[in-house]
RNA sequence: GGCGGCGUAGCCAAGUGGUAAGGCAGAGGUCUGCAAAACCUUUAUUCAUCGGUUCGAUUCCGAUCGCCGCCUCCA
């Protein structure tokens, strides 16, 4: 039995999907004007672990991703750039997905872009215009809130009590709106701006419509899962709940799951506390992909996760652990048979890792389940008890457990920088001893791998090619 | 100002009203000419602090301190 925390009823449930065998969901991509960073793809990597486990459970999944490739960030820096907005997103929406490719994760069966869908944001607009949810200001539509009830059912906003302290900034833009708590549907074209020319007028589309429009184009009007990061709760999920039941009458998501924030060293990353880091900064830095896929799956979604670089060495020794036991595994080439054991073995493992996942996705826990499976079989192949049918069962089971979590397989990463250090230092230990041929086959070795040593008054210093 | 979450060993982290999973690092060992790698064993009388409830609390309640989130764009 699969239970999920679902964000609208603040309780784990048992899932059940609306189409037996089915599963529909849904998750909020990537805005693309910039390379994504880590905390992005801790939420991606979460829907990757859960359309994976639901695939292990024998689900059909089908999964959409959205790609919001118009808003006022990306309409700005195109600009900057002199570039048309197709021709800006595209460029970042390949390099998200080498990243997310590179982080082991799973294409989902849609991948769709807000701008191909400005018809069915249109439609719905239209029905909720019909609906009588609707306001125009400006050029511009809004949805007003008061005419839909139980709105804030998601966030459990309580309106009243908290726009005291608040009230200053709220006030400060959004002075053409009927009610603060209105949003945007539709935004009225502004000068030099991208717009598209509709029914409503020229314009473009407010953020939250571009979810409801895709979501129900591919998944129908009502589907199973909704997932995204915490911080969408409010207002983009409870918009779209708005959005679209208001516009069809019908439930719309019936399982709402968040993935909560990353933290960086205890704080939360920012520029200028100087702990951010996209992917690539990351791998620029020597670290594998394998090994920060492993970190960001290896705390439950639910709870926030503190990054540390000290984590992720540690990261990165365990997945060389899982990757050497799986070789030594497959290479070993046992006598005939099985043993009785093994299969007990294999039974537990599984029961653990299963019984962690089923429980909300405990991640931490049926991690655990693998670290223990993989240390009980290390000690049966030193016991030489492990026979060929063993050696099957067991290098199935770990392409079972791979298969949901993608953290065994070969590890690739640059040098890290202490391991340059370390060489570095190795070198110049070696000139003092006057050893030229280890010192210069240590710089050969360096200036192989894109290092380049510079010689300073004060020691050594290396940088990347 | 309103609402909510978290604080577990050097680091990351699970968990529970009955006495602390797992990983990394550390220590010891097997193997090895020495090492490295690999493997095995081991590592918190204690769960921010102070009170309370309880036969018993890390787990429940209250206070304090610290960190974080939402209320505004954000994964």
């Amino acid at each position: 039995m699969f239970r999920l925390y679902n964000t609208l009823t603040n309780q784990v449930e048992e899932f059940t999907p609306l189409e037996p065998n089915k599963v529909r969901m849904y998750v909020c991509g990537p805005t693309v004007h910039d390379f994504a960073h880590i905390g992005n793809f801790r939420t991606f990597l979460f829907a990757d672990l859960l359309r994976r486990y639901l695939k292990y459970r024998g689900y059909d999944v089908h999964h959409v991703m959205n790609i919001t490739d118009v808003d006022d960030k990306i309409i700005r820096k195109s600009i900057e750039k002199g570039q048309g907005l197709r021709e800006y997103t595209e460029i970042y929406t390949q390099y998200f997905f080498e990243d997310f490719d590179a982080l082991g994760a799973e294409r989902p069966e849609e991948v769709l872009r807000a701008t191909d869908h400005i018809p069915e944001m249109i439609d719905i607009i239209k029905r909720l215009r019909e609906n009588g949810h609707t306001y125009e200001s400006e050029g511009s539509t809004y949805f007003r809130i008061g005419t839909l009830k139980g709105y804030g059912k998601l966030s459990k906003m309580n309106f009243e009590g908290n726009v005291a302290g608040a009230s200053d900034r709220v006030d400060a833009d959004e002075y053409d709106k009927e009610n603060v708590r209105d949003f945007v549907l539709w935004k009225g074209a502004k000068e030099g701006e991208p717009f598209w020319e509709t029914e409503l007028g020229k314009g473009r589309p407010g953020w939250h419509i571009e979810c409801s429009a895709m979501s129900m184009k591919s998944l129908g009007e009502t589907f199973d899962i909704h997932a995204g990061g915490i911080d969408l709760v409010f207002p983009h999920h409870e918009n779209e709940i708005a959005q679209s039941e208001g516009a069809t009458g019908k439930p719309f998501v019936r399982y709402w799951v968040h993935a909560e924030f990353l933290m960086v060293e205890g704080q939360k990353m920012s520029k200028s506390l100087g702990n951010y880091f996209t992917f690539r900064d990351l791998v620029a830095k020597g670290y594998s992909p394998r090994a920060i896929r492993y970190l960001l799956l290896s705390a439950p979604h639910h709870k926030q996760l503190n990054f540390t670089l000290e984590g992720l060495r540690g990261a990165e020794s365990t997945v060389e652990r899982l990757n050497d036991f799986r070789r030594r595994l497959a290479e070993l080439t046992p006598a005939a048979g099985a043993s009785p054991g093994i299969a007990e073995l294999i039974q537990n493992a599984r029961a653990s890792f299963e019984g962690a996942l089923d429980d909300d996705l405990n991640t931490a826990q049926a991690l655990a389940a693998i670290h223990d499976f993989v240390r009980e079989t290390n000690a049966a192949m030193a016991r030489e008890e492990v026979r060929t049918e063993d050696q099957q069962a067991l290098l199935a089971l770990v392409d079972r457990f791979n298969a949901v979590f993608n953290v065994f397989g070969e590890v690739e990463h640059e040098l890290l920088d202490s391991e340059i250090q370390a060489l570095i230092d190795e070198r110049q230990a070696a000139r003092k001893a006057r050893n030229f041929a280890r010192s210069d086959e240590i710089r050969d070795q360096l200036t192989a791998m894109g290092i380049l040593l510079e010689d300073t008054k004060d020691g050594v210093r290396w940088r990347r090619k």
